[in-house]
DNA sequence: GCCGTTTTCGGCCCGACTGTTTTCAGTCG
């Protein structure tokens, strides 16, 4: 039985779920947890290190979740698992979705009253059944009931720009309010997550400014409901569906408070494990050595109190980058300013809404020095695809468009369709005269993990092909991608020179960061690519760069820093 | 269940808020 890394990883997660549920050992419950998240970012074969013992050598993982993994991975089955997936009901899981249910006020409306949905809590609270339970009261029984009635109204997940967008609100609504003196975005918006759950906000002010601030953002014109208003913290419910938080903070308290409202939460645990071996003690408040608090202005000196190199928010994951901060070995990230060209947009002559021209005037505006058009090939009907005959006509507006300017140039691109056998969307002399040609998936989603998989290298061992564009197909929030053996995918595209794409439109950001690092290793290129239909869609860009970011690039690993000739080159290279 | 520059046992990050309680448990991030 062929499981992969991902199966396994989800599989130690809901083990935790169910743990928790029973009532385990809370710690326990995040070993479970830890061991989910390495395994789901491991890079090498998982079998082989499971089949080895090698996988016990990774810190986190012992004997006890190795045993299983090894049990699992041999029979197909994991006996413990399957035991508590038996004795728990599927809607207490379900439960833990509402705010204020935690496992331990589940595990006692099940015991105490048999509810095993969230249907029957909704019923049994509206029968005033749970005021009675120990620990439980009229006020609790409200609040699940209002955590229910959330739960229905509002999705768990939010997309980054729509989020970002909220958050630019609530902050410039608070930047500037009297008594903020120092105040920023946070949370997982702030580490660039592809989908956030909620927005935080750290500010600091003096004693006697906080309650009038909190009032000022709890009475917001996009706030809708407020769930809960203190002296240091408020949380609120947006109209647009989103949980918001705001913190308050002394000045001096802000650099540790950032740091710690940031997260992710994994990494703040880790940290102060690595503090306590020094001898000292972290929290939102400070950096403490015995009752005294050690000085910082910034995020950048409580890493260099604790022996680190700044840790950038994007790599705040506990997936090495402690260690690597550790040993003066992490990355220096790409940037805004290292991207020269934009590559994968479309006009007019396919799906687009604007003209070639605009498209690079837009790029030229934004200080790009070209643009890679990549219009969709024939098959692609749907989207307007272009044939051999109207290809022509395109090139020649490009050439017609390229005499406007002398610092800026479009380059013939294609967004190419991989057919279902895995060939191209038209024959290699067509190939050839593009400068680039990203190859991509829009047709034929339902094959098996092995057929998208063979599909896709096979595709890419086409010497024309340059990058290969979303790789999964996925829209967060909305679709699963194919299923894909996404490291032969990687290993292939190092083998023969194809480079990946990040796409970067929000509801894309598909290659997933988590693979950022197994293609470094690699040696493999990405090229970050907005997938632009109009003008502003170049701006998405910047949600694609963090994901680089967050997936560990550095300026040479990206396909965009290359100048325009350079690029030519690295496509004509495997020709 | 994991881990060890005191340790193979006894710890395991830390604090705010809420509601149920008269000093604390549960939830959340």
């Amino acid at each position: 039985m062929k499981l992969d890394q991902k199966e396994v990883a989800a599989l130690l997660k809901e083990m935790a779920v169910l743990l928790e549920l029973q009532g385990e050992n809370p710690f326990k419950v995040r070993a479970y947890e830890n061991a989910s998240r390495i395994i789901e970012g491991l890079s090498g074969d998982l079998e082989e290190m499971v089949k080895t013992g090698e996988i016990m050598k990774i810190k986190g993982i012992g004997s006890g979740i190795a045993e299983k993994i090894k049990t699992l991975m041999e029979t197909g089955h994991m006996p413990e698992y399957e035991e508590l997936k038996q004795i728990t009901p599927p809607g207490l899981i379900e439960m833990l979705k509402i705010p204020g249910m935690g496992p331990k006020k589940i595990k006692a409306v099940w015991e105490k009253l048999g509810i095993t949905t969230i249907g029957e809590l909704e019923y049994a609270c509206k029968e005033n059944r749970l005021a009675d339970l120990p620990g439980f009261g009229v006020r609790t029984q409200e609040k699940i009931l209002q955590g229910i009635e959330l739960l229905k109204k509002f999705k768990e997940r939010h997309l980054i720009n729509e989020a970002r967008a909220e958050a630019e609100l609530l902050y410039q609504a608070l930047k500037d309010f009297p008594g903020v003196i120092r105040s920023q975005i946070a949370g997982s918006l702030r580490r660039w997550k592809e989908t956030v759950k909620d927005i935080d906000i750290v500010a600091s002010a003096r004693d006697e400014d906080r309650m009038k601030i909190m009032d000022h953002f709890t009475s917001l014109p996009s706030v809708e409901t407020v769930v809960a208003k203190g002296e240091t913290k408020s949380s609120v419910v947006l109209k647009a569906g989103m949980n918001a938080d705001l913190r308050i903070v002394s000045d001096e308290q802000f650099p540790y408070a950032l740091h710690h409202f940031t997260g992710s939460k994994e990494h703040n645990i880790a940290m102060r494990e690595h503090a306590i071996k020094l001898g000292l003690k972290m929290n939102e408040y400070g950096l403490f050595r015995g009752d005294e608090n050690i000085p910082c202005k910034d995020e950048a000196e409580i890493f260099h109190q604790l022996g680190m190199d700044f840790i950038p928010p994007e790599l705040r994951e506990n997936m090495g980058e402690i260690e690597a901060a550790l040993e003066h070995r992490l990355p220096n990230l790409v940037t805004m300013d290292d991207l020269r060209g934009v590559i994968h947009v479309h006009s007019n002559y396919s799906d687009g809404v604007n003209t070639i021209e605009d498209m690079a005037r837009a790029a030229r505006e934004l200080g790009y020095e070209y643009l890679v058009l990549c219009d969709h090939s024939k098959s692609t009907y749907y989207a307007n695809g272009l044939d051999e005959k109207r290809l022509m006509e395109q090139h020649a507006e490009i050439d017609r468009v390229n005499k406007l300017f002398d610092d800026f140039q479009v380059l013939k691109g294609t967004e190419c369709d991989i057919l279902p056998d895995g060939s191209l969307d038209y024959d290699n002399d067509t190939l050839a005269l593009f400068d680039v040609v990203v190859i991509s998936i829009h047709s034929r989603f339902n094959m098996t993990e092995e057929e998208a998989t063979q599909r896709i290298i096979k595709a890419m061992e086409n010497p024309y092909a340059t990058i290969l564009g979303h790789p999964t197909g996925r829209l967060l929030l909305a679709r699963d991608g194919y299923p894909l053996d996404m490291h032969r995918i990687l290993d292939a595209a190092a083998d023969l020179g194809v480079a990946v794409e990040i796409n970067a439109h929000p509801q894309r950001l598909d290659l997933d960061w988590r693979f950022g690092k197994y293609a470094k290793e690699k040696g493999v290129k990405l090229s970050i690519g907005p997938d632009a239909h109009r003008t502003e869609g170049l701006l998405d860009v910047v949600y694609g760069l963090h994901i680089a970011r967050k997936g560990w690039q550095e300026k040479e690993d990206i396909l965009n820093c290359l100048s325009a000739d350079e690029l030519r080159a690295f496509a004509r290279r495997r020709r």
